[in-house]
RNA sequence: GCCCAUGUAGCUCAGUCGGUAGAGCACGUCCUUGGUAAGGACGAGGUCACCGGUUCGAUUCCGGUCGUGGGCUCCA
């Protein structure tokens, strides 16, 4: 006698258990026909599972995110059906949804070709045509991991052996094709209308470096076709905000063979890192830090106190000089600022000391992990180390903390998600220290009042840290301010203050990088700005053209002026139609195009038009230079453009 | 590092079933003096990533190296 709570409050009596179905067209042919799994009590479940207690029960369609994972789901065992069709020889995996899609994981003893996948999506719209039935069924663990041992289906049925006994195993089939899943799935598989395989690529078994590599088809799927090319549009523009392509577009700055990860800065991309250095400068100058350089080079012994050779190691630079030693390119800026830190004698009075350096590092990384300026091998940090003592860490971590987010405001990143990573399986330190460190930096985090998650084993090798997590145009997040607490490294390299009982105590040192890597943070900027960034950080703020050469003397005379201001302008005398220069500096996203003709030479005007478009009218030059200047000013809060 | 793809002019890309290559844009010269997203003509530009192999002959086919792209692993 099943009643049937629904979200709207209203209940619904059954004589017998009933199914979701039956319910959904109980409700409503419409809703029958859209629905494509429920929700019982919270909890997800097929469209024919049957209802036989009280429940509380909610129809998902696929206006429901849960009805889009659920459409995105059953794509991936579609896919995995065609697959298997076409070809036999393949193993089944693991197919799960992911954000924008889903993927599926085959063994298969040649790799897939684009030809493949183009067969393999014409037989997934088959099947879909053919409006085959799902169904559901458990069977006990033991005869199912036969079930597919039986098929050759090794992978699958070492899934299976790793799932608890306590846990159910259900099998879901349509037509001639039986996968293990947890569900749910749509009913039929005439509801998967908006599908489209996007990539291939290869992906360890397991996700483990040491196992054999697995192929994997990626693919996206929506409710309808509206959807689906709404979808690779947003793709498409994705890949048009790209700060390779930018940087290319706009001159910023190049890469090239002899330097795998390393950048060549142009003189306009030199002038946008130069801006972020100075606004770092600037912000953290107020905030109490000291900027120092330390060396690139040095000795390799001195990596071999801090630990970082043991640690770190594989990802330095090591060179051997003519005099025999051996020395390291620094691929983190600590031991350095600890070697300014120990240099003469430190009272506690002087705490917190805080040292800033933009150092640059190199780190080896794996080729295939290099990303355009999204990861290198050479980059700047805005890196700083603060020498403090215990009593002072929440407090001082709160003000980074403070500091980071605020710093952020500044950039139009207001969205950043804050994650804890503690100790990592390779470390140095012993656990007490570590469990005082991870302690204390949660103290703080929660003095701060600060919401995070926990990045399990994922801290540096000397210390717990808060990593600050913005994400990017294409939806790809990237760390880039870093917050970590060392009780560690003060020690190895025998840095020391003296308390106020004259005794000599060991500092702790707070690692921060609010802009993270330099580098990235610009990269990040440009798509985020899709290259129109604000004018404080445009390398060219302002161009002043001429309509004929009866302007030159006039469209010189401004720009000088307008230079000798401290703006950055450049004027345009070549002689083209103004129309083609206006497109040309549009296309290179110059905030500001200054146009001066007869009329506007006669009466010391100039017309200016945004690179969006906009006409802000004729104004005189020392109008636009006062107004620019507030622009610049309040970093873009007050903008010209408006 | 691993899987797959890929490397032709400054850029974006054609092309050569093996006989040393072409377009558009950009660049240079000239014509045009034109009012808010491309005026026109002519010209110059490439050891077809690099190293080997097969061949009378390789940019093209094969192998390797390096780079790049998409993933995996890793990470600021």
């Amino acid at each position: 006698m099943p009643v049937i709570t629904l979200p709207d409050g209203s209940q619904r009596t059954f004589d017998h258990p009933v199914t979701v179905d039956e319910v959904a067209g109980d409700i409503g042919p419409g809703l029958r026909k859209a629905a494509l799994a429920g929700r019982i009590n919270g909890k997800l479940v097929d469209m024919s599972h049957l209802i036989a207690q009280d429940v509380t029960l909610a129809i998902v369609t696929d206006k429901d995110p849960a009805g889009l994972e659920v459409i995105r789901h059953s794509t991936a065992h579609l896919l995995a059906q065609a697959v298997k069709q076409l070809f036999p020889e393949a193993q089944v995996t693991i197919g799960p949804v992911i954000e924008g899609g889903f993927f599926y994981d085959f063994a298969f003893h040649r790799p897939f070709t684009p030809e493949d996948l183009a067969a393999i999506e014409a037989r997934m719209a088959e099947l879909a045509k053919a409006d085959e039935k799902v169904t559901r069924r458990l069977m006990p663990r033991d005869e199912a991991v036969r079930f597919f041992k039986d098929q050759g289906e090794v992978y699958k049925a070492e899934i299976i052996a790793s799932i608890p006994d306590t846990d159910e195993i259900s099998l879901y089939g349509q037509g001639d094709w039986v996968d293990l899943c947890r569900g749910p799935h749509v009913p039929s598989t005439g509801k998967l209308k908006a599908f489209k395989l996007t990539k291939l690529a290869g992906a360890y078994w397991r996700g483990d470096s040491r196992n054999e590599m697995l192929q994997r088809i990626y693919g996206t799927a929506w409710p309808d076709k509206k959807q689906l090319d709404e979808y690779l549009h947003r793709l498409e523009e994705a890949e048009k905000r790209d700060h390779r392509r930018i940087g290319k577009e706009l001159d910023l700055f190049h890469l090239q063979e002899e330097a795998p990860g390393a950048v060549f800065w142009h003189p306009k991309g030199w002038i946008i890192f130069q801006a972020l250095i100075g606004y770092m400068r600037e912000r953290q100058g107020a905030a109490g830090y000291e900027e120092v350089s330390a060396p690139e080079l040095m000795d390799a012994a001195l990596w071999a106190q801090s630990g970082h050779l043991e640690k770190f190691g594989e990802n330095m630079y090591l060179t051997k000089t003519p005099d025999e030693r051996t020395y390291a390119l620094k691929p983190m800026n600590c031991p350095g600022h600890v070697q300014i830190f120990k240099h003469g004698l430190r009272s506690y009075r002087e705490l917190p000391v805080r040292l800033a350096e933009f150092g640059k590092v190199h780190r080896y990384e794996p080729s295939g992990a290099l990303h355009g300026l999204m990861r290198v091998r050479a980059f700047t940090q805005d890196d700083g180390h603060c020498f403090i003592t215990e009593e002072q860490i929440t407090e001082e971590c709160g003000a980074i903390t403070r500091l980071i987010l605020d710093i952020y405001k500044d950039f139009g990143f207001e969205d950043v998600r804050i994650k804890f990573a503690d100790r990592p399986p390779k470390r140095v330190g012993s656990d007490e220290v570590w469990d005082k460190a991870e302690a204390a930096l949660m103290a703080a985090s929660r003095a701060a009042g600060i919401e995070f998650t926990l990045n399990k084993g994922e801290g540096a090798f000397y210390g717990p840290k808060l990593e600050f997590v913005l994400r990017d145009a294409i939806g790809r997040d990237w760390q880039c301010g870093t917050l970590q607490v060392d009780f560690t490294m003060p020690e190895r390299l025998g840095a020391h203050y003296i308390d106020d009982h004259s005794a000599k105590r060991t500092p702790v040192m707070l690692h921060r990088a609010m802009f993270g890597s330099l580098e990235r943070f610009f990269a990040i900027l440009l798509e985020h700005h899709a290259g129109k960034l604000p004018a404080w950080l445009s390398p060219v703020q302002a161009v002043v053209l001429s309509i004929t050469d009866r302007q030159d003397e006039y469209v010189r005379r401004v720009t000088e002026s307008l230079k000798n201001q401290g703006f950055r302008v450049e004027h345009d005398l070549r002689n083209e139609k103004v129309g083609f220069k206006i497109r040309e500096h549009t296309l290179k996203r110059v905030p500001y195009l200054l146009v001066a003709g007869d009329k506007e030479v006669a009466a010391n005007l100039l017309a200016v038009r945004t690179r969006s478009g906009k006409d802000l009218g004729t104004m005189d030059p020392e109008t636009f230079a006062e107004r620019l200047r507030i622009e610049l000013k309040s970093r873009g809060r007050q903008v010209l453009e408006g």
